[in-house]
This record gives C-alpha cells, structure tokens and sequence, in this order.
RNA sequence: GCGCCUCUAGCUCAACUGGCAGAGCAACGGACUCUUAAUCCGCAGGUUCGGGGUUCAAGUCCCCGGAGGCGCACCA
C-alpha cells in the first residue's frame, strides 16, 4: 500500500520516539468528572490524556482536535500563546498518536476539552483512517485490516470488548461453582474427541507428524481420571473444514467435564450458564438475534431427536427401524442415506437436514443414536440411544453434552467400530487412542461433560450474523503478496535444524 | 468443493443501450481569534483486481485466473 506522504506536516521522522506518556485520565473520566462544567468555564485542574486523533479542525490561532482513546473520546483545544508550538499542532494528521497536557475547560460553545499546554507525538499514522465520515465500510478491508475497522467502527470494537467480559463472566461463574481451569495440549499425537478432520502439522526433533486439537475432550476427561473432579478448558480448536458466516477453521470452545453428574444435571447447568451470561452482558433473557427475538429464559424445552423429527416431518422414526425401512422414509423426506450408514447415521440425517435449522426457541435437543456418539454412554433406558444432548437455540447447535462413557471394554469397542468407518473412506470417523483407553482402566467415575461454542455464544449474544464479528482476526484467504507463508519465506529448501538459523 | 453476486483514486461512491474515467472526504500548498463531518481558495491524485479476446472504440461485452460476500455441502 502507498505510503501518505507528510510533507510538511508534523513528523517523526529525525526524532526520538517518545519512550512513554504519563495519562493522568482516561476520556470516559474527564467526561464525568467534568460534566458540570458551564460553556466558558476553566476548571483550574489539570489532565494528561492521550489517544489518536479523528478529526483536526486547525483555525486560524485555534486548533479542535477530537481525540479517541479506548473508552471514549475528547476535545483538545490549543491556543495560541497557551499551546506549545501551535502551529504544528495544527499540522498533526487524522490517526496520529497524541499525548497532551493541559487545564479541563468547556468552550464557548459547550464542548468539553483540554486546553492544551504540553503535547507530545506518540506515534504517526501513515496510511490514515478513511472516509472520515464513512469511515471504512468495505467487509474485506475491515477483516484484514482489523486495527483500523477497530478505530473507524465503534460497533466493532464494542463486540470484541463484550466478547472479552462474556468470557470473564463466564470462568466467574465456573469458579464459582467449583470448577478449575486447565490447559491441555493443543498438539495432538491422535486427534480425537470430536469428529472432523484435523490440521497435521510437524515437529523437528521427534521427527513426527501431530494434528491440531479438533477438540480438549479425552485430555479432560484424563484430568477428571487424575482426580480433578469440576474442570474446564476455553481454548482454541482446529477443524480443517469448510469457511461459512458460521464456520472458522480456529474457532474457541468451552469444555467442561463434572464428576458425579449425568447428562440431565448439565441440561440444568447448560440453562442456566447461558440464561445467565445473557443477562449479565445485554441486561435481558430476551435476546434480539437479526429481526427475532430468542428467549432464553430457562427452562427450555426438552425433547427428543424422534419427537422433534415428528414434529417436523410428519414422519415417526426410529433406531430400531430396519435400515431399509429408515431408507425409505429418508428419501420421501428428499435425504439421501449413504452406503455404509446405519439406522443411527440414518436417523441423525433425517433430524439435520429437516429438523435443526426449524428450531428456533432453545429446545435440548435429547438421546441421539448411540451409533453417531461414540464417546457417550449407552442410555439406562434404550440400549440403541446414547445420554446426549444438544442445546439448539435459533436454529443452530449451541452446545453437545453427555453422560460420558467409562467403561473401557466398551470404549475400546466403539473406536473399533470407528476405526471400521474410518477404513470405508469416513476421514472424520474417530481413531483409536490407546493412552486414553489406558486412562479409562485407571476409573473414571461418573462423569457428565459438555462443550460450548463461544464464537456461536457470542454471536447469540452480540446479535451478530457472521462469526467474523466476533473473532478479531477471522481466517481469509492470504491476499497476493502480503502473505508470506513458509513456502515463500526462502526456506522451504532448509531442512531440519538448519532451519533455526533463519528462525531465531 | 459447487452456484449466484461484487471488485473504479488512500477511503466512500458515480460514469446511459460500448463513445474523452469523475465527485466528496483524506492528502498536499495557503487563508481564517471558539470549531463540531468547520469554512474558503489552490494543487495533485488511476495498470478501472490480473491476463487474454471481440470492436474504429471496452470500466462497460466474451473467456481464463484472483480476492471478497451470500447460499449449498461439511461441521460447532
């Protein structure tokens, strides 16, 4: 990109950059502390406050600057004779870095400002900040650009900053009853715990392939094996999968894993939890998501996939069917069964493709086939089914919970079972992880777990419609010739630990 | 991965059935003693996403490629 030329305008260039600037006061507290100031009056008090500039108003022997910092925004009002080196104060440019001293007034004419003493150039901005009234508009630029979307766009900003106190919110309330936060590897030997296809990537020196987490699941539950009884993990995961207004292939989630419990007592948790993050961040349990409103006030409707595909379709299934019979009524419904599916696969198909996107109040979506949930327990009450749920608010998975499964011989089986899909071509289908097995012979007790999609929560939340808006830097295709991937850094001819001359 | 739509100055946008690529803001030079998207005068700014084709003539029509948005598929 060009750079903006600063011809005389006032510069870094040949100075010291500042080291630091000592704020004395935000925006937002000015305004506050000052708010009864009259139109024409000194308040005697002195402030240091710093931001970027966003509009300059140079006029003759006075100068206007708006000034923004993180929570707000406030005039600088420069004098001649008050001001030093008010000329070239004036001279300053849109997205310039400012630190300035001087006493709170309020103008002639009712603006709020510092009357500038002392002022110090903090940084420059060299490529500026758009139309200064639209802004910068352009979905591209702001996703690529972030830094200056986060500037020009107040909206932008607010969501990441309710993004941030969800998040606070919601390991308050964990903590809160009782569970700890942990950390568990991000590079896995085998992907597992969720079915997606992983990103593989490489070590050096153990000279072996790892894949990026799909999910924190089978390490939790080790953690819960260890002894850890309420544990939770919000972390990133990796799904090497499709890009969509609701799809990143990096995306956050939330594990959480209760010793003692079973599926039911996580419906209540999951309620709650969400009811409550909801209050907490927009003041109500009546969401406003696009032109609807989602109630999320508990509690929410409880019903099974069979009832809910009944509902919707008109049409009773079930796991017990025969596969042709379930054949049949998937393709009157216009659902195209595979080979090698069973009733399981079969009836979990029927539900997504006719059933999910129509729910649109919270419903726990309860007792999927046990043949799509390998890492759930069989149901006390209907050896096909497994204790699981999902929480589906406006038409879209939220949250996947269940009773987990402990007893080892029967995991062993179903990995198996996996495996076997895995060889008819399903790159999704889970592969056997031997450490966890051996965890699962050490005893776990009962145990209920359930994960949340924060990028999903926020959106809820937040009223957004891609999940772009809520993730600072959403994945887009590397742009020509701004990206630099390893390829084309020079060393894609370095091997091994020649490598970590070039990388130090 | 497939389908539809979009891409013009730093930003936001114009340019009729093909007929000299424009405006506002920003930038640059200047004026201005309380501004609020200040105002005024002046100046400059382009590989119309890239490549090829049709045509006397292409921002505009056709083909190939790139990026983005939306939908579908996959998933959370």
């Amino acid at each position: 990109m060009e750079l903006r030329g600063r011809g005389g305008m006032t510069s870094l260039t040949g100075k010291e950059r500042p080291y630091r600037f000592e704020v004395s006061a935000s925006a937002a507290e000015v305004c506050k502390r000052f708010s009864g100031l009259e139109p024409g009056e000194e308040s005697g008090a002195s402030v240091s406050v710093a931001g970027r500039i966003m509009l300059s108003r140079p006029q003759g022997r006075y100068v206007f600057i708006q000034l923004k910092d993180s929570g707000g925004s406030i005039q600088l009002f420069g004098v001649e004779g008050v001001a030093k080196d008010l000329k070239e104060l004036g001279r300053l440019s849109l997205g310039d870095w400012v630190g300035a001293t001087g006493e709170v007034v309020r103008t002639r004419r009712g603006e709020l400002s510092v009357k500038v003493t002392t002022w110090v150039l903090l940084a420059e901005s060299r490529h500026g900040l758009g139309d200064k009234w639209k802004g910068v508009s352009d979905v591209e630029l702001r996703y690529r650009r972030r830094e200056l979307d986060l500037w020009v766009n107040d909206e932008s900003r607010a969501r990441l900053v309710a993004r941030s106190a969800m998040i606070s919110h919601l390991r308050r309330w964990l903590e809160g009853r009782g569970f700890i936060e942990v950390e568990t590897p991000i590079l896995h030997p085998v992907a597992g715990g969720a079915s997606a296809r992983p990103f593989v990537t490489h070590h050096n020196s153990l000279d072996a392939d790892l894949y990026l987490r799909i999910a924190p699941e089978l390490y939790l539950k080790r953690l819960v094996i260890g002894g850890f009884e309420r544990v939770f993990e919000i972390g990133r995961v990796f799904r090497n999968e499709g890009i969509s207004p609701r799809h990143n292939p990096e995306f956050t989630m939330l594990e959480l894993y209760q010793a003692y419990a079973d599926y039911r007592d996580l419906m209540v948790l999951c309620e709650q939890l969400v009811s409550d993050l909801a209050r907490e961040i927009t003041g109500s349990t009546r969401l406003v998501y696009g032109d609807r409103v989602l109630d999320v006030t508990p509690p929410w409707r409880r019903a099974t996939m069979f009832e809910l595909i009944s509902e919707h379709t008109g049409v009773d299934v079930s796991v017990e069917m025969p596969l042709s019979e379930l054949r049949r009524l998937a393709s009157g419904l216009g659902v195209p069964v595979q080979d090698g599916w069973g009733p399981g696969k079969a009836v979990l198909e029927i539900y997504e493709k006719t059933t999910e996107a129509n729910l649109w109040d919270p419903v726990l979506v309860c007792d999927y086939p046990k043949e799509v949930s390998p890492l759930a327990r069989e149901h006390r009450s209907a050896a096909a089914l497994a204790e699981r749920f999902e929480a589906v608010l406006a038409g879209r998975e939220l949250a996947n919970a269940f009773s987990e499964l402990a007893d080892p011989d029967e995991q062993r089986a179903r990995f198996e079972s996996q495996m076997a899909l895995r060889a008819h071509g399903d790159e999704e289908a889970m592969e056997l992880d031997e450490d966890y097995l051996r965890a699962l012979e050490d005893g776990l007790p009962p145990t209920a777990g359930m994960g949340i999609g924060i990028d999903r929560l926020a959106m809820l939340l937040l009223n957004a419609q891609s999940i772009r808006e809520v993730i600072a830097f959403p994945t887009l295709r590397p742009a020509g010739g701004s990206f630099r991937g390893p390829a084309s850094a020079g060393l894609a001819g370095v091997s091994g630990d020649d490598r970590e001359i070039f990388e130090q």
